[in-house]
DNA sequence: ACTTAGTTCGAACGACCGTTCGAATCAGCT
DNA sequence: AGCTGATTCGAACGGTCGTTCGAACTAAGT
């Protein structure tokens, strides 16, 4: 008897090596998080059965509960497994950075090259970020604040550098609200790639919150 | 025996009076509309019951069925209404203005405005907008391209008065981005009302797709 | 070959789902 | 009062839901 993920699992007897610790475990645990993905993408959380999961992954349903103990847990990790991935890939691109603009410019790039890389875990993460419960949910919470946190530093950082003066928050959660209303339109066959988008995403942005003279100087 | 709501039910013999056809029927089915909106709101069409809606409304499950004679007949009722007021309250307001930026300032104020006034009723309109299956879906679709057109009508009257470039469509899908995703954070104890709120994101919106001769433009 | 731990599954559990039906209640009319 | 049609409801229908359990299978070590 295993009786695992009781927490995440203790990895299956964590390996020593640092490279490349997949467990047979960890592999199916991951190919059944991408079917879990699409099919939570297709019908939505509530909407989808642990039946359709089964169903697509060619697990049987009891199998399932081997890998995670209920459904709420499932799209935690799906969350918090997309929300940590894109968080570490921005740190690490702004790294080396320090422009304001270039870091803002990298920010929008990453948000969109993930998002259209990844739209259906990006849709489950935008879709779905009420349903989980008091635990889980303030988990997953936490790392979106970080998140946030690090878009407030980036544009309050453009503010000092040029003096301008706009309520930072909006102008945050603006650039969420572009960002992350694409998975409601996009269309690969007729909308541009990340790399395009990111950058006409980022001179609309900018020119935004930049103050240039004209009327309407943004309180 | 009365079996209505087979296509909207005729409303109760209609009356003649233009003014006030108020009928017990309509008002009860308001009453219910309004009730429904509000556990959509909260916990998801797929995961609200129709006994959330009964005990939500006060209303037996069994009554329920005397008014729509299914949950997704509900769901399309709520949204059409929804979206009819919000485009007809916009043409109104537009009839008298002629000047392109005051036009595109007075379509994100009715949008806000209608927004935080309905919030339960708009966030149903864009949080559960896929799951309509097809006869419903297309009606309500229809209305969405025309809001939709509306918007890119404005801007285009704007890039030819002031001959100005850029995507008309991510430009727009932009701003319906900034404008849906308040759902997700407006608070109305920190945030301010729609009036200050549809200045600031006008200001800004206006300011991304007016060239303004800085770096970054818009190709 | 035998053991042991890790993995998968069929079958079932009780709860809840959307919907229906016939009977009871109500309002307004004569 | 009695009648008529509009409105409401309790009780039940067949299904599907998330989850559990014990048995069966597999892989690896001895």
């Amino acid at each position: 008897m295993a009786t695992p993920s009781t927490t995440t699992r203790v990895t299956a007897r964590r390996h020593r090596a640092t490279t490349a610790p997949e467990t047979r475990y960890d592999r199916r645990l991951a190919e059944l998080l991408t079917h879990a993905t699409e099919v939570f993408c297709k019908k939505g959380y509530e909407g989808a059965s642990m039946r359709d999961l089964s169903r697509e992954s060619g697990m049987s349903l009891a199998g399932l509960y081997y890998y995670f103990e209920s459904k709420e847990r499932l799209l935690y990790l799906i969350q918090k497994h997309t929300f940590t991935t894109i968080v570490q890939r921005l740190k690490a691109r702004l790294a080396g950075v320090s422009d304001p603009e270039d870091r803002i410019r990298i920010f929008i790039l990453n948000h969109l090259e993930y998002f259209l890389a990844n739209q259906a875990a990006m849709k489950v993460l935008s879709h779905e970020a009420e349903v989980l419960k008091n635990g889980f949910a303030s988990e997953v919470a936490a790392i979106k604040r970080e998140y946030y946190r690090i878009c407030v530093g980036l544009l309050d950082d453009l503010k000092r550098e040029r003096d301008l003066r706009f309520s930072t928050r909006i102008a945050v959660l603006s650039l969420f609200g572009m960002m992350n209303w694409i998975y409601t339109w996009h269309n690969p066959r007729v909308d541009a790639d990340a790399a395009s988008m990111a950058r006409e995403m980022g001179d609309f942005f900018l020119r935004g919150v930049t103050d240039s003279g004209r009327r309407g100087n943004g309180r």
